[in-house]
DNA sequence: ATGACCGTTGGAAACGGA
């Protein structure tokens, strides 16, 4: 089974580039965040040979997760994170069982700047997330959680970390709520397979953060203790980044034996 | 060249992104 997740930047911007990823990578589910419309093209995916669940928002957010056509067992469960404001219409989460699997898609919020309500609503979010993976733990249900996490977990997970010390992403308060998910036992999939690499998902349009690789890694995969088990791969592929017109993120590839 | 962005909304320039 082959995961993957992708901040695409508007999928109207973006179709091209991802049925042409599709048809290279043949993932089984692509998590994908930051639709940006109200617009979701499911019947251009279908004719590339995936269906799709989407939760869209108008003009920002919005998370999909797209499947390949012959796969059946697969069900929506939540568009919404469960315990957080259900009048909150921003749509920054999804989970379908495929299986006995749960597979949750994120988009956690950015929270800059950080003496603002922005960053309180992060912190706040990612503290009910935290809520509902310890719920699934103590159902002892397997799961794995991909997507823009907008946290970077450690100093060598960007380029230049005194930059971002003060950053919404990178704040003590942040990267501690992150530290918290993997204290119930998952684990970031990256790492299991290169503990050290500095890899980024993420340039920015500006200053020439891409050519001179000054990027983050902020798209991640967690896995829980039996999914972690049955790894087989965490890719990064950074080639879209230098596609024309690219996202300023690119996917993240997970492979499991299930 | 020490940096000059991108997408949406709405129909210009403000906002969000990270």
């Amino acid at each position: 089974m082959k995961i993957s997740s992708w901040n695409v930047n508007s999928i109207k911007q973006r179709l091209d580039h991802v049925i042409k990823w599709l048809g290279e990578q043949k993932s089984d589910l692509l998590l994908l965040q930051e639709l940006k419309g109200m617009e979701f093209p499911a019947d251009a995916l279908e004719e590339a040979g995936y269906k799709s669940f989407a939760v869209p928002q108008k003009g920002r957010n919005g998370v999909a997760c797209l499947y390949k056509s012959d796969i059946t067992d697969i069900a929506l469960l939540h568009d919404h994170l469960p315990g957080h404001d259900p009048d909150d219409e921003q749509a920054r989460y999804i989970e379908v069982k495929i299986g006995d699997v749960h597979v949750i898609g994120i988009y956690a919020p950015n929270g800059n700047p950080v003496d603002t309500e922005k960053f309180d609503y992060k912190l706040s979010w990612m503290g009910t997330l935290y809520d509902h993976l310890k719920d699934l733990r103590e159902k002892r249900i397997d799961f794995v959680i991909g997507g823009d996490f907008n946290i970077i977990p450690e100093d060598k997970d960007c380029h230049d970390p005194a930059a971002w010390r003060g950053d919404a992403l990178f704040r003590p308060e942040s990267v501690s709520l992150y530290r918290s998910y993997i204290y119930l036992g998952l684990n970031d999939a990256y790492r299991i397979f290169d503990k050290s690499a500095e890899q980024y998902t993420f340039w920015d349009y500006q200053a020439g953060a891409w050519p001179r690789n000054n990027g983050i890694r902020i798209d991640h995969f967690l896995t829980s203790p039996r999914m972690t088990d049955a790894l087989l791969s965490c890719t990064i592929d950074k080639e879209p980044r230098g596609w024309d017109k690219p996202s300023d993120h690119v996917p993240v590839t997970i492979e499991l034996d299930l």
